[in-house]
Order: structure tokens, then C-alpha cells, then sequence
DNA sequence: CCAGCTTAGTTGTTATAACAGATGTCGTCA
DNA sequence: TGACGACATCTGTTATAACAACTAAGCTGG
């Protein structure tokens, strides 16, 4: 009796916990998101800007090739990271050079307005990631990192 | 000795937790978004318009108002919403009508075909759930929904 | 009852995303 | 060496998102 109740309670509520993992994930996502774009507002700047700011201070001053810069960028068509880049090199924070050796690549680095720029961001973000989590403890949120991360795999 | 380390240690590696965990969040939701995007592409519904057949169905017969179900929605403004409608309205799938005891509301009901496509993408969409999730337990699944409904409260 | 506030939805405009196809450059192998 | 396929990026087009301003309908207090 107790391993037919188990077999079938098992299916029904573990599909529909699937399905409520994903749900709160996009909605937590979506949160933080959009507490991550308040912080950009006043500094009129989008996320996936934002993003490629910090991807490009990371790379150093040797910059990347754009579509490097797009690989690391969690979601976007490389069209999408030309026109962004463009953009960017447009609002002084990108510059984009052909390189010599390889014309078809461009390689793309940080201005140094760019780099003060996202500098001056760390503080708010931090801030931010403070405001969203500071009530969860060290425990909890390594154990949040870690089943996000296996959640990814497979 | 001891104290000092810790605090020392303290300050950093919890900052940086918090922003692992934020970007666990965002890089786990755009994957799963991805794989949901990609079942309803064969049926040329984005997921938008998906999450839209999903709350009508669930709203039953007498529908809801626009503004309601822009409520529901994760993330969507008002303007996108009654667009969203109108546009799901031409391909058939909703019925926008004028309320007669309240003429600023417009309800939205799911029509019949509506109905048929969601009803459809049900096997499908939960069969990309397994996929995404059948390597985690009903434990494992059962803390990261609750860890993510923490993360969001406060 | 009616001027002015509120509510619900719409329209306009600009920015960005998605997708397909084109362009310019490079490597390579007959 | 030079045709050809692959690579990295770009352009064109359409769809959707963001934001602001507007319209129409209902409500309310003098």
C-alpha cells in the first residue's frame, strides 16, 4: 500500500514540480533583472551595454573580436552584437578596429570612458545584489548557486 | 586570529555569492527560455503569446480584461499587452470585445482554435521540462523552487 | 448635472531583437 | 595560382519592446 501510494503520487506532483522550477526561475530572473535596469536607467544604459562593458574591461586592453564578445554574452545573434557594438563606439564607450593580420575580424575594447563608466557602476550593482539578497545566508545561496548550475547541466 | 580572517574573508566571498547567484539566475532562465522558444517555434508562437493562451485558458469562458491578464504576465507594459491581443486576435487564437457595462474595459477570451493550440503544446512542453530537469530529485527540485521564492521575497 | 479626476486602453515613436541573406577576407588544395 | 569553401561580420527587413502622450469612459463632489 505504501509503495502504491508512492508510485503514484510520484509522476503527477514531479512534472508539475519541473514545471514550477521553471516558472520561478524566469520570474526571479525577470525580478532581477529588472532591478539590475533601474540601476542602469539613470546612467542610460541598456543590460546587454552594460554586459559588454564588462566584458570588455575583463578582456583588457587588448580587447576581443566581436564575435567573442557576443559568445560570452548570455543571449544575442551576432547581428545583434555588431549593431550593439556600433552603438557603443557611437556613445564614446567602444572603439572597434579591423585587425591588421585578419581583416574579417574586429577587434573591440574599452575606451577609457567606457571603463569609467563601469566602474562607476560597481558600487550601485553591488549595492543592488545587497538589496535583492542580503536575507538569504551564505548557506542558502551557495546551495542556490550550486542546484542552478546542476539544473544547467545535461 | 581567527576573528580577524573571518571578517576579513567574510566581506568578499559574500558579495561575490550574491552575484553568482544572480547570474546563475539569468543564465539558467535564458537557457530554459531558449528550450521553451524553441518547442513553440514549429507552432510560430512566441512565448509571450504562449504565457497569453495559458492564462485565458486558465481564466475559463468568461475571460479576462486586458489589464488583468498584463498583470499575470511576467514582464509586459500595458501598450504591449493590448498589441500582443490584437495581434493573437487577427491569428485567430483570442477575442477582444468592448465590456456593455463598462465600455473602457476590453475583455479577452481564448476562442476555440486558441484552445485546440494550447491544449497542443501541453505533451511537448512538458516533455521539454523532463529534459531540462529529470537528472534533478523531487528534493532537489523542491528546495531550488522554494531557495528562488526566498531569493524573491524582501 | 457637470468640471475635473481617475481608470482602461490605445496610438505614436524610437530602440532593440530575430532571422535571412549578403559581403569581404582567408585558407587550401588541385 | 586561383577556384572554392569557410569564417567573421555586416545589411535588410520585419517583429516586438519601451516609453510617453493621448483618448474615451466612468466616477465624484460641489
Amino acid at each position: 500500500m505504501r509503495l502504491l501510494r508512492q508510485s503514484i503520487k510520484q509522476r503527477k506532483p514531479f512534472e508539475s514540480l519541473q514545471q514550477e522550477v521553471f516558472l520561478e526561475v524566469l520570474r526571479t530572473g525577470t525580478a532581477m533583472i529588472q532591478d539590475l535596469v533601474d540601476v542602469l536607467k539613470p546612467f542610460d544604459l541598456t543590460q546587454p551595454q552594460y554586459n559588454v562593458l564588462r566584458i570588455l574591461r575583463g578582456a583588457g586592453p587588448g580587447g576581443l573580436p566581436s564575435g567573442e564578445v557576443g559568445d560570452r554574452m548570455v543571449a544575442s545573434r551576432e547581428p545583434d552584437v555588431t549593431r550593439l557594438l556600433v552603438r557603443m563606439e557611437k556613445r564614446g564607450w567602444v572603439r572597434r578596429t579591423r585587425r591588421a593580420d585578419n581583416r574579417r575580424v574586429v577587434t573591440a575594447r574599452i575606451t577609457e570612458k567606457g571603463l569609467r563608466l563601469v566602474n562607476a557602476l560597481d558600487e550601485p550593482v553591488r549595492q543592488m545584489h545587497g538589496r535583492q539578497l542580503h536575507h538569504m545566508s551564505g548557506r542558502e545561496l551557495n546551495t542556490l548557486a550550486t542546484l542552478l548550475e546542476r539544473a544547467r547541466r545535461e
